[in-house]
DNA sequence: CCTTCACCCTGCACGC
DNA sequence: TGCGTGCAGGGTGAAG
């Protein structure tokens, strides 16, 4: 599932592969993405290269040498972006192709088709951007902005932090992965978070997404790298997906419910639920 | 305003 | 072996 290290890991296999190459045709599959086509068919970035990719949460942004077209990527669920020679076969579920003049390919492959590619106005504000929260990695994410985001809120803090108007990039192998390591209930309202609370949480946040980066991401299933290897931080994981299995600290089963809406993996007692805030 | 929830989709694990 | 069922989850928008 991309989140924050995967789509960054995305970003720096595909940039060195594709930058400043002209693109010399663009293939779509007929299937509908989450979001409709359209503005790709118009084949407005026929010869004009990719220069950049930046990541905004877990948004890819493409800048290219078109006076004033940007392309706008998001995995949704499944999605990947590879490289591949023109020469291999198309797989099924491959739904966008740039090709370029090396003979290269850019090819978005999404089974549950969550995600989309679509171009953008440069310069004009993009909706799914212009609500969107911290970046966690930025040092303007620290444990005074978590601190005064969950004042008020009695929502539990798991969602807090996987809101994407919040703080960007987490998803729920990462959410439950910090807030196991930081020993607080993902159930707990968010405004019973203490001072010290919100600085274990996202010290941890930070060191997780960048120790997953390091190891280039997490794959479970779909997620692979523009060459199409996989990810190795599945091996670190401590506690998402082991529902029933042994705390890897005490040794207690872990338990698993789904809050809100996402099966969530925690440890009753490492992350036990305070009686009262500040418990 | 804040929060929750159904929906989109396919592949895979599971039980019979 | 093969079928049916349920689950996985990011983002959105509607409902509460």
């Amino acid at each position: 599932m991309p989140e924050l290290p995967e789509v960054e890991t995305t970003r720096r296999g595909v940039l060195p592969n594709v930058a400043n190459l002209k693109i010399t045709d663009i293939w779509q599959s007929h299937m509908n993405l989450r979001q409709p086509l359209e503005a790709i068919t118009g084949q407005q970035l026929l010869n004009h290269a990719i220069q950049d990719i930046y990541r905004r949460g877990k948004y890819l942004i493409a800048k290219t040498s078109h006076p004033h077209l940007d392309l706008l990527i998001h995995l949704g669920m499944s999605g990947s972006l590879r490289i591949n020679s023109e020469a291999e076969p198309r797989k099924k579920h491959d739904h966008i192709v740039f090709s370029f003049t090396n003979n290269q390919q850019l090819r978005y492959h999404d089974p549950r088709r969550f995600g989309f590619i679509k171009t953008i106005n440069r310069g004009q504000p993009v909706k799914e951007l212009a609500h969107l929260g911290f970046e966690p990695l930025d040092e303007n994410f620290n444990a005074q902005t978590l601190f005064k985001l969950s004042r008020g809120r009695k929502r539990a803090i798991k969602t807090l932090i996987m809101d994407q108007s919040i703080v960007v990039g987490i998803g729920n192998i990462y959410a439950t992965e910090a807030l196991f390591t930081s020993g607080i209930h993902p159930e707990m309202p968010a405004k019973w978070l203490s001072h010290a609370q919100a600085q274990h949480l996202s010290d941890n946040i930070k060191k997780v997404l960048l120790a997953a980066i390091a190891a280039g991401g997490t794959t479970l299933r779909d997620f692979v790298h523009s060459d199409g290897t996989a990810g190795y931080f599945k091996q670190t994981l401590q506690i998402y997906g082991q529902a029933n299995q042994p705390c890897p600290i005490c040794s207690q089963p872990i338990e698993s419910k789904v809050i809100g809406g996402r099966q969530s993996c925690y440890c009753p007692y490492c992350q036990s639920m305070p009686k009262k805030p500040g418990d």
